[in-house]
DNA sequence: GCGCTGGATTGAATCGTCTAAATCAGCGGT
DNA sequence: ACCGCTGATTTAGACGATTCAATCCAGCGC
C-alpha cells in the first residue's frame, strides 16, 4: 500500500540500500547484472524516490520559486514559460507564486519557501530593500531579482529598462502631437511604475509645451483600468488628456474598455499606449500599442543567472542584466490606421 | 551562515530539542516563560523550520500539485486562484505545473509530484484513464480532478457539464438563424472537446436542417485559432459557415483577429461563441459571447474535496461535483448590438 | 600457493524534525 | 516523612536517502 522505500527494494533485489541507492545515482559504478536486478525490483514494487528524505540529506531542494505580482497577467505568465524551459534542462521544478503586489502576500511565499529550502528564488519584489528578503538572503538562500534592477549590487538581477520604456511611449505620443497626456498606474512606490513615469516625464519635460498628468492605481488589473478611464472620460473635454499611457496592458484594455463605453473614440478622441505587449494586446477592441517587454527572455535569462550562483558558488559574481524594451505602434495612438 | 538547526536553538536556549519542537508544536505545553525563552532565541538566531525534514518524519508534505493545461489561459489562472484562496486557509502552498496538454509534460510532472510526495494533486487530465495516473492513485496520492468528471467513479471530481455548454452556443446559434456552424477545437480525444462537441451536435440533430462541421486543432490557443480562421475565411462564401463554436476564448479571438485580417464582419459574416469567458473576451476587438464557466469555484471546490479526502480517509466517498455553465451573449453573435 | 589489485558491495553515520515514553521536580495529602 | 500525582522537560528512536570508508572477492602475476 504505501509506497516502498529503497531499504524494501534492497531486500527484495537481495542487496543493500547503498547499492540501490547507487543504482539510482551512480548507475555505471554497479554490476551491469546488479543493476538490471535493481532496476527490475523498483518496477515490479512500483518504488519512487522520496524527494523529501533526498532534500535533507543534501540539504538543498530542486525547487525554485518563482514569485510574481500577478499569474493573470499573461506577462507573467510568459516569463514563468521561459523560466520554466530552462529549470527543465537542469531538472529542476519552478514554483510560481503569486503575490499580488500584496507585500504581506509576498512575505507569506518567500517564508514558505525557504522554509522548504528552495534551491533559489526568483521574484519581483514589491520592495528590492525589503529587510526580510535580504534576511532571507544573509540565511543563505540565493535570489535573483526579475524585473527590477538590484539596485546595491548584492543580488544578480534581470530587468528591462522601465525609464528607456516611458521614453519611448512618451516621445512617440508627443510627436503624434498630444499636449495633454496621462500617465496611469500604481501604486507609484514600485519601481517598475516610477520608472516607466520617470521617463515620460523626462521626455515631456524636454518636449517643454506638454502637460502630464498622474492618475494612481492600487493595482495595476483590469478593473482599475476601467475605472481610471472612467474618471478621465468624465473631465471637460478642454481640459482633458488626449492620449493615455498606461503602466500596463492590462490597466490599458480596462481603460479602453472605458473609452468605449462613454463613447469617445480611440485613438481620435484618446489616444492610448499600453505595457507590455501581451498577446492579448492585439486582438483588443482596438489593437493596442505598448512597449514590449522580451518576458520568456527575462525568465529564461533569470533561471540561468541563478542556476550559475547556485553550481558556482565561489566563483560567482552578482550580475546585472538590462534588456532593452521597444515599442510596438498599433491602432490605439495611430490616426493612420485608423479605421475611420 | 548556514540555517541553525532546531538543535543550535535548544542549546542557546539552554533546553532540549524536544522543548524547541514542543514550542513550534504544542506551545500550551510548554511553560509560559520557557516558551518565551525558545521564542526569543528562534528570532535571535534567525531560525527557520526545515520543511523537508518535517516532510520526511510526518510523511506527507503541505504542498498540492495543481497540473492544468495551459497557464496563460485566464480560465485556469482564475481556476488556480480559488484553490489558492481554499489552500492558504489550510497552510497548503499550491504548486502550478503547466502540462500544455502534453501527455509526456503532464507525466513528467506528475513523477515530480509523486517523489515530492506532496499532499494531493488537482489535474486536467490529458486523458483520465491514463494508466500512470491510475497507478500513482494506487500507490496513494490522493487525487482530484478538475474540469473533467472522473468516470470510474475512482477519483473525486469537479467539473461543468461540458455537454450543457455545447447545447446553449448550438441552440442559441441555430435560434439566431446559423445553418452552417463550424465547430472548432481539439484535440478531439480531449474529453472536454469531445462533450462540447458533442452538445451542439445533438443540437444541431434535432434542429434538421442545420450543418455542423469541424475543425480539429492540435492546441487550443490564440494561434490555433487564427489558423482555422484563416482556412475558414478562405472557403467560397456559399459553402462557409455563418458562425463558429470555438473549443475556448483563445481560438475565438484567434479566430476573430482571422475575420478581421480577411474582411470578414462579425457578427453580420460570421458569428462567434467561444467558452470560458476569460476576461478578455468582453474586451476583445468584438466582444464575444462566451459559455462561462465558474473557474474560481472550481478550484475552491476541488481544493476542498482534496482536503476532506485526506482529513477523513476513513469515511471519505469519492464524489462527482458538477457544475452548470451559461451562456454570455455580446455582440460577437447578436446582430442588434453590432454597431453598423 | 601467496599477496596484491581493483572493481563491486556493504554498513553505518548523517541530515533536521517529531513523538511516545521516560524522567524529573515539586507539592499536597496522609 | 513518604507516596503518588501533576505538569514540564528530556531522551531516544524513527523517517528515507546519500555517501564514504571499510570489506569482500575474483583474478592475476610471480
Amino acid at each position: 500500500m504505501a509506497t516502498p522505500s529503497i531499504k524494501e527494494v534492497a531486500q527484495h533485489a537481495g542487496v543493500s540500500v547503498g547499492t540501490v541507492s547507487n543504482v539510482l545515482n551512480r548507475p555505471s559504478i554497479v554490476a551491469p547484472a546488479t543493476r538490471q536486478r535493481v532496476l527490475d525490483t523498483i518496477r515490479e514494487l512500483g518504488f519512487v524516490r522520496n524527494e523529501a528524505a533526498r532534500h535533507l540529506r543534501l540539504g538543498r531542494g530542486r525547487t525554485v520559486g518563482l514569485v510574481v505580482f500577478d499569474v493573470a497577467n499573461p506577462f507573467f505568465t510568459d516569463l514563468a514559460e521561459g523560466a520554466d524551459e530552462v529549470a527543465y534542462e537542469h531538472d529542476i521544478v519552478v514554483m510560481l507564486c503569486n503575490s499580488k503586489t500584496d507585500p504581506v502576500r509576498e512575505g507569506h511565499h518567500l517564508g514558505q519557501l525557504e522554509q522548504q529550502r528552495v534551491f533559489g528564488i526568483l521574484i519581483t519584489p514589491y520592495d528590492s530593500a525589503d529587510p526580510g528578503l535580504h534576511a532571507l538572503v544573509a540565511r543563505g538562500t540565493p535570489v535573483v531579482l526579475v524585473d527590477r534592477t538590484a539596485d546595491g549590487g548584492g543580488l544578480c538581477s534581470v530587468s528591462v529598462d522601465d525609464q528607456v520604456g516611458g521614453r519611448l511611449a512618451g516621445k512617440h505620443l508627443i510627436e503624434s502631437g498630444h499636449r495633454r497626456i496621462a500617465f496611469i498606474g500604481g501604486p507609484l512606490g514600485m519601481q517598475q511604475v516610477a520608472d516607466r513615469l520617470a521617463g515620460i516625464t523626462s521626455t515631456v519635460e524636454k518636449a517643454g509645451d506638454v502637460e502630464l498628468q498622474t492618475f494612481e492605481v492600487a493595482v495595476m488589473g483590469v478593473a482599475h483600468g476601467r475605472e481610471a478611464g472612467e474618471k478621465i472620460a468624465a473631465l471637460p473635454r478642454r481640459s482633458r488628456p488626449t492620449a493615455a499611457f498606461c503602466g500596463n496592458d492590462l490597466l490599458a484594455l480596462g481603460f479602453l474598455q472605458a473609452m468605449a463605453a462613454a463613447g469617445l473614440q480611440v485613438p481620435e478622441d484618446m489616444a492610448i499606449v499600453g505595457y507590455d505587449d501581451i498577446g492579448f494586446a492585439a486582438a483588443a477592441a482596438v489593437p493596442l500599442s505598448s512597449v514590449r517587454q522580451p518576458a520568456g527572455q527575462l525568465g529564461r535569462t533569470a533561471m540561468q543567472l541563478l542556476q550559475e550562483e547556485v553550481e558556482d558558488a565561489e566563483r560567482h559574481r552578482h550580475r546585472q542584466v538590462i534588456f532593452q524594451p521597444d515599442l510596438v505602434v498599433r491602432q490605439s495612438s495611430d490616426y493612420t490606421r485608423s479605421s475611420r
